[in-house]
DNA sequence: CCAAAAGTGTTATCGCTACACCCATGA
DNA sequence: TCATGGGTGTAGCGATAACACTTTTGG
Protein backbone atom coordinates (compact mmCIF):
# COMPACT_ATOMS: atom_id res chain seq x y z
CA UNK A 1 0.00 0.00 0.00
CA UNK A 2 2.39 2.46 1.03
CA UNK A 3 3.99 1.82 -1.87
CA UNK A 4 1.47 2.56 -4.26
CA UNK A 5 0.87 5.76 -2.22
CA UNK A 6 4.41 6.78 -2.79
CA UNK A 7 4.78 6.11 -6.18
CA UNK A 8 1.95 8.42 -6.59
CA UNK A 9 4.14 11.43 -5.92
CA UNK A 10 5.76 11.47 -8.53
CA UNK A 11 3.62 10.44 -11.68
CA UNK A 12 2.96 14.07 -13.65
CA UNK A 13 6.97 13.87 -13.90
CA UNK A 14 8.06 13.67 -16.94
CA UNK A 15 10.65 10.65 -18.22
CA UNK A 16 13.65 10.69 -20.44
CA UNK A 17 15.08 8.19 -22.37
CA UNK A 18 18.82 6.85 -20.57
CA UNK A 19 21.40 5.19 -22.65
CA UNK A 20 25.07 4.12 -21.54
CA UNK A 21 27.89 4.23 -23.76
CA UNK A 22 30.78 2.19 -22.88
CA UNK A 23 34.28 3.44 -23.79
CA UNK A 24 36.74 0.00 -23.78
CA UNK A 25 40.03 0.42 -24.07
CA UNK A 26 42.00 -2.67 -24.92
CA UNK A 27 46.12 -3.35 -24.38
CA UNK A 28 47.71 -5.89 -24.99
CA UNK A 29 51.82 -5.65 -25.33
CA UNK A 30 50.80 -3.74 -28.59
CA UNK A 31 49.30 -0.69 -29.50
CA UNK A 32 46.73 0.74 -27.17
CA UNK A 33 43.32 -0.40 -29.11
CA UNK A 34 39.80 1.44 -28.77
CA UNK A 35 36.61 -0.90 -28.90
CA UNK A 36 34.26 0.44 -32.05
CA UNK A 37 31.12 -0.69 -33.60
CA UNK A 38 29.57 0.37 -36.94
CA UNK A 39 25.59 1.41 -36.21
CA UNK A 40 23.31 -0.95 -37.65
CA UNK A 41 20.15 1.24 -37.39
CA UNK A 42 18.89 4.60 -36.99
CA UNK A 43 20.05 7.66 -38.74
CA UNK A 44 23.96 7.33 -38.53
CA UNK A 45 23.45 3.61 -39.82
CA UNK A 46 26.82 2.74 -41.26
CA UNK A 47 28.94 5.23 -38.85
CA UNK A 48 31.23 4.45 -36.45
CA UNK A 49 30.22 4.47 -32.35
CA UNK A 50 30.28 3.47 -29.08
CA UNK A 51 28.79 0.80 -27.66
CA UNK A 52 25.98 1.94 -26.31
CA UNK A 53 22.36 0.78 -25.62
CA UNK A 54 18.98 1.65 -23.49
CA UNK A 55 18.75 1.23 -19.84
CA UNK A 56 16.00 -0.69 -18.56
CA UNK A 57 13.61 0.92 -16.01
CA UNK A 58 13.98 -1.76 -13.18
CA UNK A 59 17.60 -2.05 -13.95
CA UNK A 60 20.43 -0.53 -11.94
CA UNK A 61 23.16 2.25 -14.00
CA UNK A 62 25.37 -0.05 -12.96
CA UNK A 63 24.35 -3.68 -14.15
CA UNK A 64 22.78 -1.53 -17.82
CA UNK A 65 26.01 -0.89 -18.28
CA UNK A 66 27.35 -4.26 -17.92
CA UNK A 67 24.21 -5.49 -19.71
CA UNK A 68 24.56 -3.78 -23.01
CA UNK A 69 28.25 -4.31 -23.28
CA UNK A 70 27.86 -8.19 -22.88
CA UNK A 71 25.00 -7.83 -25.35
CA UNK A 72 26.85 -6.13 -28.17
CA UNK A 73 30.23 -7.36 -27.88
CA UNK A 74 30.07 -10.74 -25.42
CA UNK A 75 32.34 -9.37 -22.97
CA UNK A 76 32.08 -10.43 -19.62
CA UNK A 77 34.41 -9.64 -16.46
CA UNK A 78 34.81 -6.09 -17.38
CA UNK A 79 34.84 -3.42 -14.65
CA UNK A 80 34.10 -0.47 -15.85
CA UNK A 81 33.57 3.03 -13.67
CA UNK A 82 31.58 5.61 -14.57
CA UNK A 83 32.88 8.60 -16.78
CA UNK A 84 30.35 11.49 -17.25
CA UNK A 85 26.68 11.94 -17.88
CA UNK A 86 25.78 13.85 -21.43
CA UNK A 87 22.30 15.77 -21.52
CA UNK A 88 22.02 18.32 -23.99
CA UNK A 89 18.43 17.94 -25.31
CA UNK A 90 19.85 17.68 -29.14
CA UNK A 91 22.97 15.73 -28.72
CA UNK A 92 21.38 13.02 -30.66
CA UNK A 93 19.05 13.29 -33.47
CA UNK A 94 15.60 13.32 -33.53
CA UNK A 95 14.76 11.75 -29.90
CA UNK A 96 15.93 13.13 -26.24
CA UNK A 97 18.55 10.66 -25.12
CA UNK A 98 20.80 11.19 -21.86
CA UNK A 99 23.75 9.20 -22.02
CA UNK A 100 25.79 7.96 -18.81
CA UNK A 101 29.37 6.99 -20.11
CA UNK A 102 31.18 4.13 -18.42
CA UNK A 103 35.12 3.31 -19.41
CA UNK A 104 37.94 0.96 -18.79
CA UNK A 105 41.18 -0.56 -19.84
CA UNK A 106 41.22 -4.05 -20.45
CA UNK A 107 44.03 -6.98 -21.13
CA UNK A 108 43.13 -8.30 -24.75
CA UNK A 109 44.51 -11.72 -23.76
CA UNK A 110 41.98 -11.92 -21.12
CA UNK A 111 39.00 -11.75 -23.23
CA UNK A 112 37.09 -13.33 -25.59
CA UNK A 113 38.38 -11.63 -29.11
CA UNK A 114 36.27 -13.84 -31.36
CA UNK A 115 32.98 -13.25 -29.61
CA UNK A 116 33.94 -9.49 -30.17
CA UNK A 117 34.20 -10.10 -33.97
CA UNK A 118 30.94 -12.00 -34.02
CA UNK A 119 28.92 -9.37 -32.44
CA UNK A 120 30.26 -7.04 -35.19
CA UNK A 121 32.28 -4.83 -32.87
CA UNK A 122 36.10 -3.97 -33.69
CA UNK A 123 39.23 -3.30 -32.18
CA UNK A 124 40.81 -0.29 -33.70
CA UNK A 125 44.02 0.98 -33.16
CA UNK A 126 43.59 3.83 -30.47
CA UNK A 127 46.00 6.45 -32.20
CA UNK A 128 44.30 6.01 -35.68
CA UNK A 129 40.82 5.39 -34.65
CA UNK A 130 37.97 6.66 -37.15
CA UNK A 131 35.25 9.83 -36.21
CA UNK A 132 32.57 8.63 -34.21
CA UNK A 133 28.65 10.22 -34.04
CA UNK A 134 27.25 12.75 -31.72
CA UNK A 135 29.35 13.36 -28.96
CA UNK A 136 31.33 10.36 -29.01
CA UNK A 137 34.59 11.44 -29.85
CA UNK A 138 34.18 14.16 -26.65
CA UNK A 139 33.60 10.98 -24.80
CA UNK A 140 36.89 9.22 -25.71
CA UNK A 141 38.91 12.35 -25.30
CA UNK A 142 37.15 12.06 -21.90
CA UNK A 143 37.53 8.62 -21.09
CA UNK A 144 41.86 8.81 -22.33
CA UNK A 145 42.48 11.71 -19.73
CA UNK A 146 40.83 9.36 -17.13
CA UNK A 147 42.78 6.80 -17.90
CA UNK A 148 45.60 8.63 -17.91
CA UNK A 149 44.91 10.43 -14.42
CA UNK A 150 44.77 7.36 -12.78
CA UNK A 151 47.78 5.55 -14.06
CA UNK A 152 49.58 8.74 -13.20
CA UNK A 153 48.30 9.03 -9.56
CA UNK A 154 47.58 5.61 -8.87
CA UNK A 155 50.17 3.12 -10.58
CA UNK A 156 47.16 1.47 -11.96
CA UNK A 157 48.10 -0.19 -15.13
CA UNK A 158 49.95 -3.09 -13.58
CA UNK A 159 46.67 -5.67 -13.93
CA UNK A 160 47.28 -4.79 -17.56
CA UNK A 161 50.57 -6.92 -17.55
CA UNK A 162 50.93 -10.18 -17.20
CA UNK A 163 52.12 -11.79 -13.71
CA UNK A 164 55.76 -11.59 -14.71
CA UNK A 165 56.79 -8.71 -16.59
CA UNK A 166 59.87 -6.78 -17.63
CA UNK A 167 60.56 -2.57 -16.94
CA UNK A 168 60.66 -1.87 -21.15
CA UNK A 169 56.91 -3.53 -20.77
CA UNK A 170 55.94 -1.46 -18.59
CA UNK A 171 57.67 1.75 -19.91
CA UNK A 172 55.61 0.61 -23.30
CA UNK A 173 52.69 0.84 -21.41
CA UNK A 174 52.75 3.93 -20.19
CA UNK A 175 54.10 5.03 -23.51
CA UNK A 176 51.03 3.94 -24.73
CA UNK A 177 48.52 5.50 -22.55
CA UNK A 178 50.07 8.81 -23.24
CA UNK A 179 51.02 8.40 -26.76
CA UNK A 180 54.34 10.10 -25.81
CA UNK A 181 58.17 8.95 -25.35
CA UNK A 182 59.57 8.39 -22.19
CA UNK A 183 63.32 8.77 -20.97
CA UNK A 184 63.93 5.20 -20.19
CA UNK A 185 66.75 5.75 -17.52
CA UNK A 186 64.55 8.13 -15.30
CA UNK A 187 61.28 6.11 -15.67
CA UNK A 188 62.78 3.15 -14.19
CA UNK A 189 63.94 4.86 -11.73
CA UNK A 190 60.73 6.59 -10.94
CA UNK A 191 59.03 3.17 -11.49
CA UNK A 192 61.60 1.11 -8.97
CA UNK A 193 61.74 3.73 -6.10
CA UNK A 194 58.37 3.17 -5.45
CA UNK A 195 58.91 -0.40 -3.93
CA UNK A 196 56.64 -2.34 -5.33
CA UNK A 197 58.30 -3.96 -7.82
CA UNK A 198 60.36 -7.61 -7.26
CA UNK A 199 62.67 -8.18 -9.60
CA UNK A 200 63.06 -11.94 -10.28
CA UNK A 201 66.07 -14.27 -11.66
CA UNK A 202 64.49 -14.96 -14.53
CA UNK A 203 64.95 -13.39 -18.13
CA UNK A 204 62.17 -12.70 -20.39
CA UNK A 205 64.02 -13.36 -24.23
CA UNK A 206 61.09 -12.46 -26.24
CA UNK A 207 61.33 -8.94 -26.62
CA UNK A 208 65.32 -8.56 -27.56
CA UNK A 209 68.55 -10.91 -28.38
CA UNK A 210 70.09 -9.59 -24.92
CA UNK A 211 66.65 -10.39 -22.67
CA UNK A 212 65.41 -8.50 -20.04
CA UNK A 213 64.90 -9.23 -16.66
CA UNK A 214 61.64 -10.02 -14.81
CA UNK A 215 59.73 -8.27 -12.14
CA UNK A 216 56.58 -9.41 -10.39
CA UNK A 217 54.14 -6.86 -8.58
CA UNK A 218 53.60 -6.61 -4.77
CA UNK A 219 50.30 -6.15 -3.90
CA UNK A 220 50.99 -5.49 -0.56
CA UNK A 221 53.65 -3.05 -1.07
CA UNK A 222 51.60 -1.68 -3.37
CA UNK A 223 48.82 -0.94 -1.03
CA UNK A 224 51.35 1.01 1.85
CA UNK A 225 52.30 3.12 -1.63
CA UNK A 226 48.76 3.91 -2.60
CA UNK A 227 47.48 4.87 1.09
CA UNK A 228 50.38 7.74 1.14
CA UNK A 229 47.63 10.32 0.77
CA UNK A 230 49.74 13.16 -1.26
CA UNK A 231 47.79 16.15 0.98
CA UNK A 232 48.53 20.27 0.02
CA UNK B 1 9.42 14.02 -42.01
CA UNK B 2 12.31 12.89 -41.30
CA UNK B 3 12.36 14.00 -37.40
CA UNK B 4 9.14 11.58 -36.87
CA UNK B 5 10.58 9.47 -38.94
CA UNK B 6 13.67 9.08 -36.89
CA UNK B 7 11.69 9.83 -33.88
CA UNK B 8 10.08 6.02 -33.88
CA UNK B 9 13.31 4.28 -33.91
CA UNK B 10 13.28 4.39 -29.95
CA UNK B 11 9.41 4.72 -29.40
CA UNK B 12 9.01 1.07 -27.40
CA UNK B 13 12.31 2.25 -25.17
CA UNK B 14 11.96 2.75 -21.40
CA UNK B 15 11.87 5.95 -20.06
CA UNK B 16 13.13 6.84 -16.55
CA UNK B 17 12.39 9.71 -14.30
CA UNK B 18 15.90 12.04 -13.86
CA UNK B 19 16.46 14.09 -11.42
CA UNK B 20 19.57 16.81 -10.46
CA UNK B 21 20.50 17.20 -6.82
CA UNK B 22 22.68 20.41 -6.33
CA UNK B 23 25.58 20.23 -3.60
CA UNK B 24 26.46 23.90 -2.96
CA UNK B 25 28.95 24.87 -0.44
CA UNK B 26 29.62 28.52 0.32
CA UNK B 27 32.55 30.13 1.76
CA UNK B 28 32.79 34.07 3.23
CA UNK B 29 36.29 34.81 5.44
CA UNK B 30 34.09 32.58 8.39
CA UNK B 31 33.18 28.96 8.13
CA UNK B 32 32.85 26.60 5.24
CA UNK B 33 28.92 26.35 4.69
CA UNK B 34 26.76 23.51 2.88
CA UNK B 35 23.29 24.24 1.80
CA UNK B 36 20.01 22.52 2.53
CA UNK B 37 16.75 22.25 2.84
CA UNK B 38 14.22 20.60 4.85
CA UNK B 39 12.14 17.97 2.61
CA UNK B 40 8.53 19.33 2.20
CA UNK B 41 6.78 16.53 0.78
CA UNK B 42 7.36 12.64 0.04
CA UNK B 43 8.08 10.07 2.21
CA UNK B 44 10.87 11.63 3.67
CA UNK B 45 9.42 14.64 4.64
CA UNK B 46 11.13 16.66 7.26
CA UNK B 47 14.17 15.49 7.27
CA UNK B 48 17.38 17.34 5.25
CA UNK B 49 17.93 16.84 1.87
CA UNK B 50 20.34 18.51 -0.76
CA UNK B 51 18.52 20.93 -3.49
CA UNK B 52 17.00 18.86 -6.05
CA UNK B 53 14.29 18.29 -8.64
CA UNK B 54 13.10 16.58 -11.46
CA UNK B 55 14.63 17.38 -15.38
CA UNK B 56 12.05 18.43 -17.78
CA UNK B 57 11.79 16.25 -21.09
CA UNK B 58 13.22 19.61 -23.48
CA UNK B 59 15.83 21.10 -20.99
CA UNK B 60 19.67 20.18 -21.19
CA UNK B 61 20.81 18.94 -18.22
CA UNK B 62 23.18 21.59 -17.14
CA UNK B 63 19.91 24.21 -17.37
CA UNK B 64 17.70 21.75 -15.35
CA UNK B 65 20.20 21.91 -12.48
CA UNK B 66 20.62 25.84 -12.90
CA UNK B 67 16.62 26.15 -12.86
CA UNK B 68 16.09 23.68 -10.02
CA UNK B 69 18.86 25.80 -8.01
CA UNK B 70 17.06 29.16 -9.18
CA UNK B 71 13.28 27.86 -7.96
CA UNK B 72 14.77 26.39 -4.72
CA UNK B 73 16.98 28.86 -3.74
CA UNK B 74 16.51 31.93 -5.56
CA UNK B 75 20.34 31.87 -6.50
CA UNK B 76 21.28 32.42 -9.77
CA UNK B 77 25.19 32.76 -11.69
CA UNK B 78 25.76 29.92 -9.66
CA UNK B 79 28.43 27.77 -11.51
CA UNK B 80 27.84 24.32 -11.68
CA UNK B 81 30.31 21.36 -12.50
CA UNK B 82 28.66 17.96 -13.00
CA UNK B 83 29.77 15.63 -9.98
CA UNK B 84 28.35 11.92 -10.96
CA UNK B 85 25.07 10.40 -12.21
CA UNK B 86 23.63 8.00 -9.31
CA UNK B 87 21.61 5.23 -10.96
CA UNK B 88 20.85 2.44 -8.79
CA UNK B 89 16.95 1.21 -8.92
CA UNK B 90 16.37 1.31 -5.05
CA UNK B 91 18.18 4.31 -4.24
CA UNK B 92 15.46 6.32 -3.19
CA UNK B 93 11.75 5.04 -1.98
CA UNK B 94 8.79 4.06 -3.71
CA UNK B 95 10.37 5.46 -7.28
CA UNK B 96 13.38 4.41 -9.64
CA UNK B 97 14.53 7.97 -10.17
CA UNK B 98 18.13 8.40 -11.77
CA UNK B 99 19.99 11.89 -9.94
CA UNK B 100 22.69 13.69 -11.36
CA UNK B 101 24.72 15.59 -9.21
CA UNK B 102 26.27 19.02 -9.58
CA UNK B 103 28.39 21.09 -6.91
CA UNK B 104 29.71 24.40 -6.96
CA UNK B 105 31.63 26.36 -4.29
CA UNK B 106 30.02 30.04 -4.08
CA UNK B 107 31.04 33.26 -2.09
CA UNK B 108 28.73 33.81 -0.01
CA UNK B 109 28.41 37.80 -0.13
CA UNK B 110 28.01 37.75 -3.86
CA UNK B 111 24.85 35.76 -3.45
CA UNK B 112 21.40 36.57 -1.65
CA UNK B 113 21.21 35.41 1.39
CA UNK B 114 17.46 36.57 2.07
CA UNK B 115 16.26 34.49 -0.62
CA UNK B 116 17.45 31.75 0.28
CA UNK B 117 15.63 32.00 3.69
CA UNK B 118 12.82 32.49 2.02
CA UNK B 119 12.90 29.68 -0.48
CA UNK B 120 12.96 27.33 3.30
CA UNK B 121 16.57 26.68 2.28
CA UNK B 122 19.38 26.87 4.70
CA UNK B 123 22.95 27.25 5.03
CA UNK B 124 24.75 24.44 7.51
CA UNK B 125 28.28 24.65 8.42
CA UNK B 126 29.63 22.13 7.18
CA UNK B 127 31.63 20.64 9.57
CA UNK B 128 28.44 19.99 11.68
CA UNK B 129 26.29 19.25 8.93
CA UNK B 130 23.34 16.83 9.97
CA UNK B 131 22.46 13.74 8.53
CA UNK B 132 21.23 13.47 4.97
CA UNK B 133 18.26 11.20 3.28
CA UNK B 134 18.95 8.55 0.94
CA UNK B 135 22.05 8.77 -0.71
CA UNK B 136 22.73 12.31 0.06
CA UNK B 137 25.40 11.77 2.69
CA UNK B 138 27.67 10.24 -0.13
CA UNK B 139 26.98 13.08 -2.73
CA UNK B 140 28.37 15.65 -0.09
CA UNK B 141 31.69 13.20 0.42
CA UNK B 142 32.28 12.96 -3.39
CA UNK B 143 31.49 16.74 -3.97
CA UNK B 144 34.04 18.16 -0.85
CA UNK B 145 36.54 15.56 -2.57
CA UNK B 146 36.58 17.40 -5.91
CA UNK B 147 37.17 20.34 -4.34
CA UNK B 148 39.49 19.43 -2.90
CA UNK B 149 41.14 17.95 -5.65
CA UNK B 150 40.51 21.33 -7.34
CA UNK B 151 41.81 23.82 -4.96
CA UNK B 152 45.06 21.21 -4.58
CA UNK B 153 45.71 20.79 -8.36
CA UNK B 154 44.62 23.98 -9.86
CA UNK B 155 44.54 26.16 -7.08
CA UNK B 156 40.71 27.15 -7.48
CA UNK B 157 39.65 29.17 -4.57
CA UNK B 158 41.05 32.46 -5.60
CA UNK B 159 37.16 33.81 -7.27
CA UNK B 160 36.28 32.84 -3.20
CA UNK B 161 38.17 35.77 -1.93
CA UNK B 162 37.85 39.21 -2.36
CA UNK B 163 39.67 41.25 -4.89
CA UNK B 164 42.37 42.14 -2.15
CA UNK B 165 43.16 39.39 0.54
CA UNK B 166 46.02 38.89 2.85
CA UNK B 167 47.83 35.73 2.74
CA UNK B 168 46.35 34.18 6.36
CA UNK B 169 42.96 35.12 4.46
CA UNK B 170 44.11 32.29 1.69
CA UNK B 171 45.16 30.28 4.29
CA UNK B 172 41.89 30.07 6.22
CA UNK B 173 40.24 29.46 3.58
CA UNK B 174 42.51 26.04 2.36
CA UNK B 175 41.88 24.84 6.03
CA UNK B 176 38.43 25.20 5.85
CA UNK B 177 38.31 23.18 2.60
CA UNK B 178 40.68 20.41 3.90
CA UNK B 179 39.22 20.69 7.42
CA UNK B 180 42.94 20.66 8.64
CA UNK B 181 45.77 23.23 9.65
CA UNK B 182 48.47 23.66 8.04
CA UNK B 183 51.94 25.15 8.78
CA UNK B 184 52.16 28.82 7.97
CA UNK B 185 55.65 29.22 6.57
CA UNK B 186 55.30 26.75 4.17
CA UNK B 187 52.15 27.52 3.35
CA UNK B 188 53.30 31.26 2.10
CA UNK B 189 56.17 29.98 0.61
CA UNK B 190 54.44 27.52 -1.25
CA UNK B 191 51.61 30.24 -2.29
CA UNK B 192 54.03 32.53 -3.22
CA UNK B 193 56.34 30.63 -5.15
CA UNK B 194 53.59 29.98 -7.75
CA UNK B 195 54.04 33.06 -9.12
CA UNK B 196 50.23 34.65 -9.44
CA UNK B 197 49.99 36.78 -6.11
CA UNK B 198 51.07 40.62 -6.32
CA UNK B 199 51.83 42.19 -3.07
CA UNK B 200 49.97 45.20 -2.20
CA UNK B 201 51.49 48.35 -0.19
CA UNK B 202 48.24 48.44 1.58
CA UNK B 203 47.36 46.32 4.57
CA UNK B 204 44.20 44.99 6.11
CA UNK B 205 43.76 45.79 9.66
CA UNK B 206 40.24 44.07 10.35
CA UNK B 207 42.09 40.69 11.12
CA UNK B 208 44.83 41.79 13.90
CA UNK B 209 46.27 44.42 15.29
CA UNK B 210 49.17 44.68 13.68
CA UNK B 211 47.81 44.38 10.39
CA UNK B 212 48.53 41.72 7.41
CA UNK B 213 49.51 43.08 3.86
CA UNK B 214 46.85 42.40 1.02
CA UNK B 215 48.15 40.95 -2.15
CA UNK B 216 46.02 40.96 -5.68
CA UNK B 217 45.52 38.05 -7.76
CA UNK B 218 47.46 38.09 -11.31
CA UNK B 219 45.18 36.33 -14.04
CA UNK B 220 47.36 36.51 -16.53
CA UNK B 221 50.15 34.52 -14.42
CA UNK B 222 47.59 32.51 -13.24
CA UNK B 223 46.94 31.15 -16.58
CA UNK B 224 50.52 30.58 -17.31
CA UNK B 225 50.74 28.61 -14.08
CA UNK B 226 47.75 26.04 -15.17
CA UNK B 227 49.19 25.97 -18.26
CA UNK B 228 52.07 23.79 -17.08
CA UNK B 229 50.73 20.49 -17.50
CA UNK B 230 52.30 18.14 -14.78
CA UNK B 231 53.16 15.13 -16.85
CA UNK B 232 54.24 11.59 -15.37
C1' DC C 1 80.56 -8.81 -36.30
C1' DC C 2 76.82 -6.03 -35.95
C1' DA C 3 72.14 -4.54 -35.11
C1' DA C 4 68.96 -4.11 -31.48
C1' DA C 5 67.42 -3.70 -27.12
C1' DA C 6 68.82 -3.69 -22.01
C1' DG C 7 70.96 -1.57 -18.61
C1' DT C 8 73.48 1.95 -15.89
C1' DG C 9 75.08 7.18 -12.86
C1' DT C 10 75.78 11.93 -12.08
C1' DT C 11 74.69 16.52 -11.55
C1' DA C 12 71.79 20.53 -10.80
C1' DT C 13 67.64 22.12 -9.49
C1' DC C 14 63.44 22.24 -7.16
C1' DG C 15 59.88 21.59 -3.90
C1' DC C 16 58.62 19.80 0.56
C1' DT C 17 58.91 19.36 5.59
C1' DA C 18 60.00 20.48 10.12
C1' DC C 19 60.90 23.72 13.24
C1' DA C 20 61.17 28.71 16.85
C1' DC C 21 61.51 33.28 17.33
C1' DC C 22 60.71 38.49 16.64
C1' DC C 23 57.39 42.31 15.23
C1' DA C 24 53.69 45.69 15.48
C1' DT C 25 49.83 47.26 17.63
C1' DG C 26 45.33 48.29 20.03
C1' DA C 27 43.21 47.57 24.15
C1' DT D 1 52.51 45.95 28.95
C1' DC D 2 50.75 42.21 27.06
C1' DA D 3 47.91 39.36 24.23
C1' DT D 4 47.08 38.66 19.44
C1' DG D 5 47.99 37.52 15.08
C1' DG D 6 51.65 38.68 11.22
C1' DG D 7 55.79 37.68 9.53
C1' DT D 8 60.46 35.43 8.63
C1' DG D 9 64.94 31.42 7.36
C1' DT D 10 67.30 27.26 7.04
C1' DA D 11 68.85 22.67 6.64
C1' DG D 12 67.97 18.01 4.92
C1' DC D 13 65.71 15.17 1.90
C1' DG D 14 63.63 13.23 -1.93
C1' DA D 15 61.96 13.85 -6.66
C1' DT D 16 62.79 15.42 -11.26
C1' DA D 17 65.14 16.26 -15.72
C1' DA D 18 68.77 16.16 -18.78
C1' DC D 19 72.20 13.64 -20.67
C1' DA D 20 75.73 9.07 -23.40
C1' DC D 21 77.94 5.04 -23.14
C1' DT D 22 78.52 -0.16 -22.27
C1' DT D 23 76.59 -4.91 -22.38
C1' DT D 24 74.67 -8.98 -24.40
C1' DT D 25 73.57 -12.06 -27.90
C1' DG D 26 70.95 -14.07 -31.95
C1' DG D 27 71.27 -13.86 -36.63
Amino acid sequence: MSQTYIKSYFSHEEKILVAVDCIIFGFDEGELKLLLMKKQIGSQIGKWSLIGSFVKENEDLDEGAKRVLKESTGLDDVFMDQLYCYGDVDRVFGDRVLSITYYALIRLCNHNLESVKEHGAEWVTFHDRPELIFDHNDMVERAIEKIRSKARNHAHGFELLPEKFTIPQVQHFFEEIYQEKFDKRNFRKKILSQGFLIKLDEKDKEGSKKGAFLYSFDKLKFKEFKNRKMIF
